[in-house]
DNA sequence: CGAATAGTGTCTTTGAGACATTATAGG
DNA sequence: CCTATAATGTCTCAAAGACACTATTCG
């Protein structure tokens, strides 16, 4: 099927990162204003290039991590799928593998490091075209938030958006950002205690705000969530 | 960060074939006995280098369907994951964007075609490393036949496995077969006719085989199940 | 007729969702 | 006191699973 002198064609490797946290109740993307051609100017994700032969993806990805967007050790990062379109990028073939990272709140603006054309975006605008991005950014951001709304039901991904320790209320602000969605506060707390081993007790200790104090909680050891979170009604196509 | 005569390293791009059938009530998957090295005499996923920059990485997996696998138009065909560890490939830094397909239970051996050296084995013997394949294609068949377990719960991903008409039973079959469990026919069946959308009825046609014919479906339009296939107390990892 | 598979009905348990009620903080 | 949030309890409905029963083919 092959000439004998057929030789396979080389490409270029990157890693994106849709890094995803929750903001003032909102669910947001950590986007960088890029400085050179091409697309100078727009919004996109945080990603680059594979630095040599011998860096493996996962590798890369966290090194684009600290380098571009200033963060070590996020609670949670998986490969999210591979964008490798002919002409998606103007330098070349390139192949992007994508990854899904999520931060936790606090982290507030991403200042001081190298990650300077770094910020927090709200998600809504970028999944509704409203706010495009460079390159096929804005697909990959959808899927992106598409994974982690799946996910949150049927494993504890919602914990990563926490801190170490978190009230049941936190959590379900992150159910209720990430699908978009209004949760009956008393069944959710039933739902979220009654999954085995996703979030313990922290200890005796409490937090205030403004009414009664709440328990805090830890991440449990389980991953997959039974039963799920589920949340029926919803993507009908 | 970058020297500013840096640049980025080029790798060679592969996809690779998981395709999962179902021969006598056993999950198979498609491989092939490899004739030159690396790991020549050893089982191997069907798969190949990108043939040019133009092509596009959907094409380049259908293409070695045809080629190496002897199939035009699969029911299923998906991305599964990235495999670009370096390593991986004894030839060098080889980045392979593996895909999972499924093909309905007809298509007995694969002969006559080009595709020679392949054929179908049980999945068991690979999923328990008994069977041990080239590369690291043993760990891509097991994210590839989890992924499968995975989306028959929530999709109507099973009725690619079957032909154009089917009966209940034999969509039974196939979950049993992937799942590696026994379900109750008459829950089955009821459960498989309220997820709206799943399958309809393939007229007034019947079958025969020991008993009582037997009522002939086609797949329904839905891609997502309401109510999904739950199968609860499993992947309690 | 009996054997085998297809299809229907019924019961029990479990979880989802609506919503009342009590508990504990600050002002 | 009132307000706000946390935590618990109760009710109803829908779906999962166990299993009896009827229906339709074959030999």
């Amino acid at each position: 099927m092959a000439d004998d002198d057929w030789e396979p064609p080389s490409v270029l490797l990157a890693v994106d990162l849709v890094i995803l946290t929750l903001r003032a109740d909102r669910l947001h993307v950590l986007l960088i204003e890029r400085g050179v051609e091409p697309f100078a100017g727009a919004l996109a994700l945080p990603g680059g290039f594979l630095r040599d032969l011998r860096e493996d993806i996962p590798a890369a990805a966290r090194r684009e991590l600290a380098e571009e967007a200033g963060l070590v050790d996020v609670p949670h990062l998986e490969p999210l799928g591979v964008y490798g379109e002919p002409g998606r990028d103007p330098r070349g073939r390139v192949v992007s593998v994508a990854h899904l990272a999520i931060a936790p709140r606090l982290p507030e603006p991403t200042a001081g490091t190298d990650a300077s054309g770094a910020r927090w975006e709200p998600a809504g605008p970028v999944l509704s075209g409203r706010a495009p991005l460079a390159f096929d950014h804005g697909r990959i951001v959808a899927d992106g938030v598409e994974r982690a709304r799946r996910k949150l039901e049927h494993s504890a991904l919602a914990t990563a958006f926490c801190g170490e320790t978190f009230t049941i209320s936190e959590l379900q602000q992150v159910y209720e950002a990430v699908w978009d969605v209004r949760l009956d506060p008393r069944n959710f707390y039933r739902k979220v205690q009654s999954a085995r081993g996703f979030i313990v007790p922290a200890g005796p200790a409490r937090r205030t705000e403004n009414g009664r104090p709440a328990r805090l909680f830890t991440a449990g050891p389980q991953r997959a969530l039974h039963p799920p979170m589920a949340r029926a009604k919803d993507l009908h196509a």
